[in-house]
DNA sequence: GCGCGTGGTACGAAGCTTCGT
DNA sequence: GACGAAGCTTCGTACCACGCG
């Protein structure tokens, strides 16, 4: 800095302004300074801004990798959405989830320079003695609302209600789930939803199976379904799981959706590609991705007190995959 | 860390010395340090540690964003391996590839607190004007040789000769190829690649098209291949747009593999569950991105030269969707 | 006078504040 | 109102010095 300065023929201070574009510098003076900027590559020293500033324009990211398709849409949005701020994202993926392992990666963020915290997945923070730094403010996608954080997401009992409903409305006597991981609230709010949509329908529920939401678990879970004759529709709890699914129908002979319906949750763009295109519930990553960052950004620019649950209305995307069930013999 | 090293009775140092693992520090005092930092939650300040020791245990990752799955895993596989080493990942999508967008991003992240910078699909420094700051180390994950930066990538030309020959190994007289991107300097490799085994192998070259990695993209081009009837083989330069041609085919009544063979390129998870499983070529992101991490830090820690450019062989994986061609009549 | 455990002080790169001209 | 000079602030670390066996 020292160095532009002598180069422009000014102060120090003169370049400290000109780079916070203050509105007193002579606009001659300041071209001074941004083509001595420019001649020398200056770049201002985060660290040193940042000591004395207290922010670092820079918010971290927890999750658990983005081998979900799920997880990496929102984190794609969200990366978007921070950048649009003028943000960074510093992201952490928790590779297992031993209390060693997120403990130091909890450790490991909160000593970067982020001025807050976004959790995708927040089961880990029922981690015992685990606790978030004071003064972080946190947001979190996919949480509990008993938590203290406040929590933007797209509405899961609505979409899981959508779509049990559909097949419901097709005829089908009732409808099979392929759950995501136990240990997941968006698995657990939209298995919920499954059984509540059902019973209220007076449908009998059918036991549920586990995944965790890769291909290969929908897969493991379709092998077994397919081989319970009265099986005709099944809502699985991601698009990724429905596709293994499928997989397993169609190599058991079953076709879809003549002999049996298939519906997921997410709607990645692959989905309508599939065969046959998959019928399933849209959330709408852009939206809570924007949110998350809208919220973030009140908090630690504005100091504004942490504002509540925030739920995005997903939208049922009917495509080949659902039909009428076969008729009775 | 003046109010730990007031409660423990030391001084700032000492503290410091404890917090840093120093040796000399007798046990009884660092017990009394750990105890006061517990008690007032000590977390030491990024910002002034990097202010002087000039490191931040931070890497800048530059793409393109997540929707294509290869980049998806390439930032995933990246983000765990940073972690191992300690470090975290600094992340900015591009949205647009537009000159104004790319530089904006580019200020972003130079000034972020970053010790280096890694570059996925490199031809985003090919816009003219733009020059990466001087100093920072700089690791490229597809890019062109000809820049003057370490590389370290899947060995394009083997993986999409692996394919063609595959394709030609089984009777097909050519194929044809869906290619990524024009800008891509992994699409254009495969291309090239995939063109010379033809030439080699005495094969009619067919015209090229090109997509954009998206499953839609594909479908557009296999729409098109759809409607000529010689084509037996397609070869797509990634699984998305593999996907996007496969349905394309099944839409037109044509059978895969019977009537028409169809392999893609970097074998994701979702691709042995397709129907029929497609044949593909498995890139390694894990080797590829371990060897990125170890190479950045190698620069930043040793302050080791860059290095040269380093080739994963890739893995031809053969499923269902290959087979011979039809019998002519 | 050597090694060990400590404390004292300077320093890094910016920003802010208060005077000045 | 435009600018400069000086001094203080941020927080942790490097370097050197100190006392003690």
């Amino acid at each position: 800095m020292a160095d532009v300065a002598a180069l422009a023929g000014v102060s120090s201070q003169t370049v400290s302004r000109v780079v916070n574009n203050r509105s007193n510098v002579e606009e001659e003076t300041r071209q001074r300074v941004l083509s001595a900027m420019r001649m020398l590559g200056y770049r201002p020293n985060t660290a040193a801004r940042a000591l004395v500033t207290g922010q670092f324009r820079a918010l971290g990211l927890i999750s658990f990798g983005l081998a979900s398709f799920g997880n990496a849409r929102t984190v794609d949005a969200l990366t978007k959405a921070a950048q649009r701020a003028g943000y960074t994202v510093n992201m952490i993926a928790i590779e297992s989830q031993t209390e060693q392992a997120v403990h130091e990666a909890f450790d490991q963020l909160t000593m970067q320079a982020v001025d807050g915290i976004v959790l995708i997945e927040a089961q880990i923070l029922d981690t015992p003695a685990l606790r978030l730094p004071p003064g972080v403010p946190v947001v979190m996608a996919d949480g509990d609302v008993s938590h203290r954080h406040p929590m933007v997401d797209t509405d899961q009992v609505q979409g899981a209600r959508l779509v049990t409903r559909h097949l419901l409305d097709l005829g089908h006597e009732t409808v099979w789930h392929v759950a995501g991981p136990e240990d997941s609230y968006a698995a657990k709010r939209r298995a919920e939803s499954w059984h509540a949509t059902l019973k209220q329908a007076g449908a009998a529920v059918p036991g549920v199976l586990f995944g965790d939401w890769s291909a290969a678990s929908g897969y493991e879970a379709g092998r077994v379904l397919a081989r319970r004759p009265g099986v005709t529709a099944v809502f699985a709890a991601n698009d990724q799981m429905a596709l293994g699914v499928m997989r397993a129908m169609t190599e058991a002979g079953r076709r879809i959706p003549d002999d049996v319906s298939i519906a997921g949750f997410d709607d990645i763009e692959e989905s309508a590609y599939l065969s046959p295109p998959l019928t399933t519930v849209r959330q709408d990553f852009d939206v809570v991705a924007e949110r998350i960052v809208a919220l973030m950004i009140d908090q630690i620019e504005a100091g504004a007190a942490p504002a509540d649950t925030a739920y995005v209305a997903p939208e049922l995307v009917v495509r080949q995959s659902t039909a009428p069930p076969p008729s009775r013999p």
